[in-house]
DNA sequence: GCCGTTTTCGGCCCGACTGTTTTCAGTCG
């Protein structure tokens, strides 16, 4: 079958070709139409199978032209177009733009003048000279390529938030401290706490720019220089994180958050909304344009430092961007939260909300807002403390309760536990709840395997004495997506299950979830009342928020854990929320943010 | 090529930095 990859990566291809040739706006469809499919949650190939063009039609900037496309792609292996245009220029494509610096029009030349195919070709002609003597080529042109090569970016690969973020925090406090800096704030996706990040961000705040931007380029870590100007900068880091910086002033803080948060495409709509109304958006302000009077001049801004000059032409008025709120509510819009800013309907829920209408912008889950854990390993599995040691941590966190969910038997590896160990624990569990006093309930509760067919690696007569009851897949991750979800379904129609944990098995940047039908399995957990789990934990990210979303509207409950293997690991219970706020989640949606008995009531 | 509570035609976000160029194209965010 072909994957959604393969189909986005052909039409990546012919919108680069199309802009060799400088045609307009067409390149921009093609990558929006394969942005579409890349990020699409189901297979493009089965979507095509079951609707035909039509189906594909519907997606959004899929029309007839490349619905069509798609069809002979998936059909006959290959789209006439393409090859067309991939005849005139053979080069690997993907290889050769992820070099930093090179896009279609350099290909082409490299191409059409050096026969420039692929990386070996490129680092070639880039050591003999023949690059920089290529007329609007030169010397830096050919040692950046050089660099580009050395500095190739694992393609692709993206960064687990959980992983980078205090390395984030550390540079904002760097910046925080460079005198005339008010404000340095994480931005980008990591703002918007998508679960893994492409580069961070950073907005600064200064009077001046240049102290902030030498320090920021000189910083330790850096090992590579891309830009550096006065109002933006871009490094790469030892780690091969790269950091882009923006400096603005005080007065754009909102309109420059709003910017540099994104996502792109939630800017560009903005953008459209302010030029209907006769405006400009850009990263400095909602601007007016100039009105003029007869024989009147009108009044110019106040004589600009370089900052605030920049961006603007003259006579154009700001009419907001000082802060965010101000900024949507100009634009007739509700405030968005970072975590909705992904075109997801945000926008027209937000004026739908202005405008009194309904359905708003949900109330989301705040950081705050959760009463206990619900799934804990500890040192009876895999985890490295006790329970009284996670007991007292989870405390210190704020929680009330906590449920202990340590491995069953068959996780041989993690010494899971068995009947026997299993009753043995609950006895240190009633004695550390004793030695907590009542500042914290610890709760007894199991990850349990999910057997190959679906039965449960304890037996119903244990089940039945926990407080909560966790399941989980760790085996047969090949079965076919049938059998992978009559697994799971049939281990939570057990009535002492009460919540799937990890639900798709995906471990980021290592394996991808196992096949299973999570709209099936979300049908059948509204019918058994079955949570299902957010876990925090940063490589898993399990359910994405994708699935949150599908839950909130089935009316299926969550919960959201750290799958805490330690006492620092609690601190990824803020991970799980952020997700659970990508997926539009309320307080309502997810169990453990409500009290102890009343998250018991709802599960019985 | 896509898209539509002002449109089935005529728009399509907007700006910074770099290198190579006498005024800007290419690339990137
Ligand atoms: N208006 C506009 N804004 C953009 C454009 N490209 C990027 N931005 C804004 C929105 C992005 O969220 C922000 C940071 O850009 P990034 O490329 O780092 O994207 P982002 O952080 O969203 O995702 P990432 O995880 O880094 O891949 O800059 C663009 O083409 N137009
Ligand atoms: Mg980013
Ligand atoms: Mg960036
Ligand atoms: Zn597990």
């Amino acid at each position: 079958m072909i994957s959604n990859h393969a189909v986005a990566r052909i039409l990546r291809e012919i919108g680069l070709y199309l802009e060799m040739q400088d045609i307009p706006f067409k390149p921009r469809a093609y990558e929006k139409a394969a942005e579409e499919i890349e990020s699409l949650s189901e297979s493009v190939s089965a979507l095509y199978k079951e609707g035909g063009v039509k189906a594909l039609k519907e997606l959004p900037a899929i029309g007839q032209a490349i619905a069509e496309k798609i069809e002979e792609y998936l059909t006959k292996g290959n789209i006439m177009y393409y090859e067309k245009l991939k005849k005139q220029i053979p080069v690997d494509l993907e290889a050769l733009t992820g070099i930093e610096g090179l896009g279609p029009k350099k290909i082409k030349v490299l191409y059409n003048k050096l026969k420039i195919k692929n990386l070996k070709d490129l680092e070639r002609n880039a050591k003999n000279g023949k690059i920089a003597n290529l007329e609007g080529f030169g010397e830096k042109t050919a040692s950046n390529i050089l660099e580009g090569i050395e500095f190739q970016r694992t393609s692709g690969i993206r960064f687990i938030l959980g992983h980078v973020f205090s390395d984030i925090e550390l540079i904002i406090e760097r910046l925080k401290s460079v005198r005339g800096v008010t404000h340095a704030i994480s931005v980008g996706s990591a703002r918007r706490m998508r679960e893994t990040i492409g580069d961070a961000d950073i907005l600064v705040v200064a009077k001046k720019s240049l102290a902030v931007m030498q320090i920021f380029v000189s910083m330790p870590e850096v090992v590579r220089v891309f830009a550096q100007g006065s109002t933006k900068s871009s490094v790469q880091l030892k780690s091969g994180l790269q950091v882009d910086i923006r400096v603005v002033s005080r007065e754009s803080l909102g309109a420059a958050l709003n910017y540099f948060t994104g996502s792109k495409d939630h800017n560009v709509a903005l953008r459209k909304i302010a030029i209907k109304k006769g405006w400009k958006l850009n990263e400095y302000g909602l601007y007016q344009r100039p009105t003029y009077r007869t024989g009147k001049q009108v009044k110019s801004d106040p004589p600009p430092s370089r900052l605030r000059r920049a961006g603007r032409r003259q006579g154009w008025k700001m009419i907001a961007g000082r802060d965010e709120e101000g900024l949507y509510k100009k634009l007739g819009l509700s405030y968005i939260e970072p975590e909705l800013r992904e075109m997801t309907g945000e926008i027209e829920a937000a004026l739908r909300q202005a405008q009194g209408k309904h359905p708003g912008l949900p109330r989301l889950i705040s950081y705050n807002a959760l009463q206990g854990d619900l799934q804990i390993q500890t040192n009876w599995s895999d985890g490295a403390h006790s329970i009284l040691e996670m007991a007292k941590a989870a405390h210190a966190q704020g929680l009330n309760y906590i449920l202990i969910t340590d491995h069953t038997k068959r996780l041989t590896v993690t010494h899971g536990l068995d009947a026997r160990r299993i009753q043995q624990q609950w006895r240190e569990i009633d004695s550390v709840n004793k030695k907590m006093r009542g500042k914290i309930k610890v709760l007894k509760g199991t990850e349990c395997d999910i057997l190959k067919n679906g039965t449960l690696d304890l037996p119903d007569s244990i089940l039945s004495k926990l407080d909560v009851v966790g399941v989980s897949v760790h085996s047969f991750f090949a079965l076919s997506k049938k059998e992978q979800t009559t697994r799971i379904v049939r281990a939570i129609q057990n009535p002492h299950v009460d919540i799937l944990l990890h639900p798709t098995g995906r471990l980021l940047n290592k394996r991808p979830s196992y096949e299973v039908d999570m709209d099936e399995v979300i049908r059948v957990a509204k019918t058994t009342t079955t949570a299902l789990e957010i876990d925090a934990f940063p490589e898993r990210s399990d359910i994405s928020a994708e699935y949150i979303k599908k839950c909130v509207n089935a009316g299926v409950k969550m919960s959201i854990s750290s799958d805490a293997h330690a006492t620092s690991h609690f601190a990824f219970l803020r991970y799980g929320v952020g997700l659970a706020r990508c997926g539009w989640a309320r307080k309502r949606d997810i169990i453990n943010a409500w009290p102890e008995k009343k998250m018991k009531k709802m599960l019985k």
